[in-house]
DNA sequence: GCAAAAGTGTTGGAAATACACCCATGT
DNA sequence: ACATGGGTGTATTTCCAACACTTTTGC
């Protein structure tokens, strides 16, 4: 170190930073989503075929470089738009990969997101047969680093629909709690018991009951709610735990 | 959409990638890291003067451009090797930012990390009379949106301490459950009953009691302990819980 | 002997879990 | 009538949280 890391950021001088920043140091970046829908009773994930001949056959998301005078999460956005055709998505940020040979084409670092779409708004915006979705259960083996990057964000996803109701971003307006139990068994691939998720949403007083049923089931009908964000954000733990 | 984000990556050949990649759209990209040490029972951030006129006597985070030909973690590395002469460093990459006007070189994207340090192995190695640790209550209006990447990982330290037994980076080898109590108070900015805090952590069977005890304290001496990592890893929840 | 922090157990309440029966609908 | 999932209550256990006194050392 020494010389150089003392100079490196107490003395330069904004012409040289300007000079490494529009020369020198330059790195191609993208942005990659994992979009996630809801069909089925199955998490699914939507995959499109790569086009690159290294990667012939394999499955990759959805991506594309961040333009030079783009936000990131703009960049997300429009990556979204384009290919679902769906604004207003919920998108978070997930982590950013960089190893060096990560792409074939050259170094390109990828910051990665995952949103969570209504599948049933979606189905028919898909013109493109080319994309696909798959059930997360059989998401294996695909092209450049995208399988580390899709078992780091269902990962994710699978922490933060603990933390935060996410869920009703990937149904429909009205859901029936087996619907919502649906979905959480299906992202954190588990068994709940029922008596006790029930007790456990109703508390949290979270869902408008609006007094309709399910129609059309070949069984009892169950009736129908919608999720109440005017009283989320509210809750906030006093004591605070150590949970390891 | 339509047209272009049809062809945009379905149909888009190597050689147009690589074009992309090495010419229209190269950005900058920094790394900047939130270190974190802990002394005289503080929490503390390490900080440098900013050189740049427009930030003239406002602290910034340390930083640097990442080089075309270097990892991402390893310029995260190299960023604490250069400024705190320590290998061997707890680092977690935290966000990516990339507003565009952040930067007033140019546009430059940051990734984001923060690091724990053991700030007694690390005292004698500050040379620099422009870096400074600070306490992180008295943390404001930083250069560029360093205030906001400081936040943005300072919450993810107080929530990632509650999930797994970071502490251990910022302490000593030794230390009494005293000094470990203060740390947690001082992260999470609370106060926390002695007995239950013992009896959490000793019921977690993750320190390794030495034998030994406190020397010239100025009181009855603590025992002191070491953490113990053969026995982490193994807890797991069975039941999964939903806390929003 | 006094100040300062170490060390130690118990109890009540809240939340999580396990568990079984009747009900409404479509076929 | 039967198959399917909807809807409900209680008892047990586990975890959290509040709380006070004695001990050891330095001064």
């Amino acid at each position: 170190m020494e010389l150089e890391s003392k100079l490196s950021q107490s003395e330069k001088s904004i012409l040289t930073i300007q000079s490494e920043v529009q020369n020198t140091n330059r790195i191609a970046l993208s942005v990659d989503c994992v979009i996630f829908g809801f069909d089925e009773n199955k998490l699914k994930v939507l995959l499109i075929r790569s086009d690159l001949k290294k990667y012939k056959g394999k499955w990759s998301l959805l991506g594309d470089l961040i333009k030079p005078a783009e936000d990131l999460d703009k960049s997300a956005y429009r990556i979204l738009q384009q290919r679902t055709g769906l604004d207003d998505i919920y998108l978070e940020q997930v982590h950013t990969f960089g190893e060096i040979k990560r792409h074939p084409a050259g170094r390109v670092i990828t910051v990665a997101y995952y949103s969570l779409i209504n599948i049933q708004h979606h189905k028919l915006k898909i013109y493109d047969n080319e994309l696909h979705w798959h059930d997360v259960k059989n998401v294996t083996d695909l092209a450049f680093d995208h399988q580390e990057i899709f078992d780091t964000c269902y990962k994710r996803l699978q922490k933060r629909i603990l933390e935060h109701p996410l869920g009703f971003n990937l149904l429909p307006k009205k859901f029936s709690l087996r619907e919502l139990q649906n979905l959480y068994e299906s992202i954190l691939d588990t068994k709940m018991d029922r008596r006790n998720f029930r007790k456990k949403f109703f508390s949290m007083d979270l869902l408008t009951d609006l007094n309709e049923m399910e129609q059309d089931v070949p069984h009892r009908p169950g009736k129908l709610y919608q999720f109440n964000f005017k009283k989320y954000e509210k809750k906030k733990k006093t004591w605070i735990g150590i949970d390891f």
